[in-house]
DNA sequence: TTGTGTGCAAAAGCTTTGCATGTTG
DNA sequence: CAACATGCAAAGCTTTTGCACACAA
């Protein structure tokens, strides 16, 4: 399973590293490390926890470089930015990962991610019947988590 | 049609009223003049659109004021609050409408409301699934609107 | 009259920007 | 070595809060 995150790690590396180049940006250090940071994670996170994080951990950089690099990556589909809220914005990996929408529990702000065909189904037909082009789409189920909760009070 | 516009606003001024009376808010002129503003009104609006059109109506209201009397009008079911995007939370009256979804435009940001009985479906399965009362759901689907955009260009 | 609601402006919270410095290509 | 990226702190934007005054009950 570690392996398995260095070998991923490696992956998302390569196609980050192609974007930049693509795109004529520079392959900074911190560019490679908030990657590599993010793809160390395994939830749901926000860009301060993320700061901190990095903070913690010796590495040096600035919010103003992980807002810079969380726009790059998620241009390039590596992560992908989730609005909860009004003042809830979070990111997750997304390379590797197949298309799912989120569960929030309004009590502890857990997130769970599902999968259903329908939302697809609903996409392709709305977006003929009103001649769009639909690009994506956000859906959001918020509910409670019937008691899981209480012990998992967030933040 | 005008006619009924008079007769709505009577009937949402009375359950408010209603709510503010359980609740022991008090009856002020300022939020029965913001809950008939609203309801003048066809479209999504933002908090500062709606603070800035009562300005102009020779209405004295604060910010504010506008944000608790919006605030309260959630609560009671009489607008509905959608967050968009980041920096993006729109509010509609909701009296007497049907559930129903967004189909939001990328470049100029109209948007199209839609329903789909699939939508329900989801929210029935993943609650039982996943064993959470789901309370709500937010479904939005971006894309665009090919060319009557170009004219329609937002803000 | 009593305490909630209001207006105003300042503050808060997340994100972006400006500027001087550092570093990539 | 020239331009872009970074760090830091200040500024922006939407929303909330504190305070003194107004007014609903």
């Amino acid at each position: 399973m570690t392996a398995k995150i260095e070998e991923t790690i490696q992956e998302v590396k390569k196609i980050f590293s192609s974007h930049l180049e693509q795109n004529s940006f520079r392959k900074t250090p911190e560019r490679f490390a908030i990657l590599e940071e993010i793809y160390r994670r395994n939830d749901h996170f926000d860009a301060e926890a993320l700061y901190i994080h990095m903070k913690n951990q010796s590495y040096r950089v600035s919010r103003a470089t992980v807002y810079n690099t969380l726009d790059l990556l998620v241009n390039c589909d590596l992560v992908k930015r989730h609005q909860f809220g009004k003042n809830l914005a979070l990111y997750e990996k997304s390379y590797g990962y197949k298309q799912h929408d989120h569960l929030i529990c309004e009590d502890c702000g857990k997130v769970v991610e599902f999968c259903d065909p329908r939302i697809q189904q609903i996409k392709d037909m709305m977006g003929e019947l009103l001649k769009y082009n639909i690009t994506h789409h956000s859906l959001n189920l918020f509910g409670k988590c019937n008691g899981a909760c209480e012990r998992t009070k967030k933040q």
